[in-house]
DNA sequence: ATGATCAGAGGAACCGGTTCCATTCCGGGG
DNA sequence: CCCCGGAATGGAACCGGTTCCTCTGATCAT
């Protein structure tokens, strides 16, 4: 049977009370009193029940963790991040996987309330922005959203500004010399709606028209599954761009097979960019040139302002955005 | 504030006892009660509180998922699997990250304690076997260990014949044509040991006599750094392996850049293996032959040793062992 | 009509802590 | 010598549920 605090108690002869007192240093002790305590908890080998301690506290010094899918290494390693933070300060992270589902992101969202979670950081949430909102008003609880749609006001966000590093991308592949350039992505996300806005914006600064047949949008099952007829097409037909910029660094390096299964050569044949900078973009042969997304730094920050929240402190929502900045590896190179 | 069972009790002008009825389908309620409570909960927005519930039916349906690093697309992916898993009968995970460090390893074992999980699922671990079993022993909880030193007798556990496998990798490189077949390890895991016996004894089944200036043992940092120097020189000394079988997908990966590098060619001039099937595997280019352990397959019947456990099924220790087999892609070829 | 049976509901103890308040005991100042 | 104040401790209520036991009243067979 578990040892409890009443077992501490009978074994020295003091009330629980007091027990309680040397277990949190609230309150004052007599010396001796307390030495005779804490022998009795080491000599039973004592843990106290932090469960019993979360109802009695109303406080769990847990924090949900909610993001799209654990196994994209992206994710994964915001995840560590955060809860390598939260550890710091003495929370831990309950993280809660929602596999890209809208209806899972809500369920979980709300089963934080059930969970008794003390706060929720939300990382890339795809929901409907009124719908994020409703849910976490339901709940009660601190939330801050990292690398979501800006627009939120309601809430504490950290977000990436997506349509700068969309133009970061394409400043780079036309001071490479490149002019045609192809946009690949699925649309899924807010962020890349951004970046789509930024290729855009970025073509158009530097005086060169949007071909649209040149956007290509694709579905995430697709991709998933690793094919993207539409760009296939599109270099059979001989419309080959000179370069390529990839909504995320998932997509780049799957394109890297397809070209390779075409015959063409990265970076000889045609340039290739990715998003996100995840560990396998450096890894990846040729290494892949990329954004940067600093998604430690967001997660560090997203995760000071819960903090703060979780003290108590009021104020006004907080709206960080932070900007990426470019990688320059070996899949992009000067045209002829 | 938040609403209690008392506060339906109060509107609904019946006792604690007969919500908790109605709740847990426990005893017998009158219909028009029911209805009446029900309604009284909807109307109230009633969630009932978890952690009360955790402590009065000591249970709190909650598993601990304890893995080395969860930024390794291996373990994420096995965590994914685990989380889905426990989810549909109903348990929702805590995961816990140890980062590779034994220290940490134990703490984390030891503080499953203290956060009251039903079981503990822990997925590769690299502690000293005497030490895992203490600690586990001391939790008084249900464990399955899954992917370890299969010599744990005294607990539940999963492995891989990592062994086989790596006898596998030998015999098809030797069917290749190659004699000369490099490993490439960081001795760090047991799995890594293990498969080392396998290349060893693979090699003396097919009469080829084993080279120790072949076997490349290095540690995981210089890894983490993407680099393999002994390797390098090994190449650069011009007695070049013909093949070269990695300890895991994520060396093999890191290997391709190497060798990418030093101008050779994969498969070309060197065939390369790699073990695990990480996602990354198939991504990669040149795509990557390695072993595919059934890594799911292995989770699963983890798992449901480990609900059998908590389940309160006592009987003798389960130590259940499976075979991986090959993925043949583009990283090898038969020698000239 | 009567006793047995049982559905339906309430009361209170319990899970293992925390905390407010009351009580005791002590020494020091008036 | 008495009173006051504060340190040390105990007692009891509380956090929000579950569950055992008891009690009531209706139904049914005898």
């Amino acid at each position: 049977m578990k040892v409890t605090i009443n077992d501490i108690a009978e074994l020295t002869h003091v009330s629980k009370s007091t027990i309680s007192r040397v277990l949190n240093n609230s309150g004052p002790v007599a010396e001796k009193t307390r030495k005779a305590v804490i022998e009795a908890m080491d000599r039973l080998d004592y843990k106290p029940n932090e469960i019993a301690r979360s109802l009695s506290l109303r406080r769990t010094m847990t924090v949900g963790i909610v993001m799209q899918d654990i196994r994209n290494p992206y994710y994964a390693n915001a995840c560590w991040h955060g809860d390598r933070l939260l550890e710091e300060f003495g929370y831990s992270a309950v993280i809660c996987n929602v596999d890209n589902d809208p209806e899972r992101e809500q369920a979980c969202l709300n089963s934080m309330g059930y969970r008794s979670v003390d706060g929720v950081l939300c990382i890339g949430p795809q929901e409907e922005t009124a719908n994020i909102v409703r849910a976490v008003e339901e709940m009660e609880i601190p939330c801050v959203l990292v690398d979501t749609d800006p627009e939120i006001a309601k809430i504490d966000t950290v977000t990436l500004d997506n349509v700068y590093g969309g133009q970061l991308v394409v400043d780079y592949l036309v001071s490479l010399g490149h002019r045609k350039i192809a946009f690949v992505t699925s649309d899924f996300t807010s962020a890349e709606r951004e970046r789509r806005v930024g290729y855009s914006e970025g073509l158009k600064a530097r005086g060169i028209e949007v071909d649209p047949s040149l956007i290509i949008s694709q579905g995430e099952g697709q991709w998933h599954r690793g094919e993207c007829p539409s760009l296939m097409e599109l270099i059979r037909n001989g419309n080959a761009p000179t370069a390529i910029f990839a909504s995320n660094d998932f997509k780049a390096i799957r394109i890297v097979r397809l070209l390779h299964r075409l015959g063409l050569s990265i970076p000889d044949d045609v340039s290739l960019v990715g998003f996100d900078d995840i560990d396998a973009a450096a890894m990846v042969t040729p290494g892949l040139t990329t954004i940067h997304q600093p998604i430690d730094k967001m997660i560090d920050i997203g995760v000071r302002i819960l903090l703060k929240r979780m003290g108590g402190l009021k104020g006004p929502t907080e709206h960080e955005v932070l900007r990426a900045w470019l990688v320059e590896r070996e899949s992009t190179r000067k045209i002829r």
